[in-house]
DNA sequence: CCAGATAGATACAAGGTATAACGAAGGAGC
DNA sequence: GCTCCTTCGTTATACCTTGTATCTATCTGG
């Protein structure tokens, strides 16, 4: 890829190397990064989401009755940064809020009928989104992809 | 489903399942990503620099006299989000920027010798953190997986 | 009951990314 | 020479993402 960053259509500007950065993963994974969020962009922004309300959704769906607390450990966000994605998916009114007894300060999170809908097309979506980025991929590649990563991940939380 | 085992006597939330978005790579990508940039982040920060800048003087480093549109491109981020980036690194004394004759519109970037001396300091930092994060990780695996993000890239980028 | 911890919220700061549009300059074709 | 179009660097703008500090109400353990 190196060798083909090109730059469109111009034949005065040469194309220029980025071999000096691409012996670090993390660059490598940086830029795989955002041609996926770039894409997934253009697929959710039909249905008004974005990654961080598909992934709440996507969570709340199968976690039922959860805590925005639960939730911001569990997708790795503060849980300020939360606030607002529940404040948004509720105002849609995709997900319910639902006092809990036991614990007042807490709501739980549930799926609406309607964000159910919703949850249901945009993963759809989603999957349709990956499968073309990942289309003619190794399947073993791909399960290497999946274990290394979590390797990295684990690698650098344990650490902190 | 999810295995939201709640245990009676934890003093805290239970631990919530994130497996529904786990079949998706770019929800691991995105979180290996995380991790990185928040430990790359610490490794930058004593020496005032971000991802951003440490990559365009890697670039510069590597690619003497080149244009702020080749860095640009060779980077894969827009034109103005450079224009910030090469002003700082011009105004610490890091890069030069000179005139070019044959094309008054560019300028042509150079590391300065201090840049030089500080990218020489920045790269060996994140060496260690990339060798940190990496530890214990298979060469093969590793090898696979840029591979497979560089597959991931062109797939996202050949079809727009 | 009290001290400390937790849940949700508010405010704020800093980065990252994308787009539109501008003036200056270059290039191709006439 | 002289249009027409493109590219370069730039400004302004908008939105999203991430993190920290702080507040309150509430819960929990001693």
């Amino acid at each position: 890829m190196a060798l083909s960053t090109r730059i469109k259509g111009s034949p005065t500007a040469p194309r220029i190397s980025d071999e000096a950065l691409r012996p670090f993963v993390g660059y490598s994974i940086k830029r795989a990064m955002n041609v996926i969020r770039a894409d997934l962009r253009d697929v959710l922004d039909p249905m008004d989401l974005r990654m961080i309300t598909f992934s709440a959704l996507t969570l709340i769906g199968d976690n039922p009755a959860l805590s925005q607390a639960q939730l911001a450990a569990a997708l790795s966000v503060e849980r300020p940064n939360l606030v607002a994605v529940i404040d948004e998916l509720y105002g849609r009114g995709l997900i319910s809020r639902e006092k809990v007894p036991t614990d007042r300060r807490t709501y739980a999170l549930r799926l609406t009928t309607q964000g159910a809908r919703l949850l249901a097309r945009a993963t759809e979506a989603v999957q349709a989104h990956e499968d073309k980025l990942l289309e003619g991929l190794d399947p073993d590649d791909l399960a290497t992809l999946r274990r290394v990563l979590a390797d990295i991940e684990r690698n650098g939380t344990e650490r902190s």
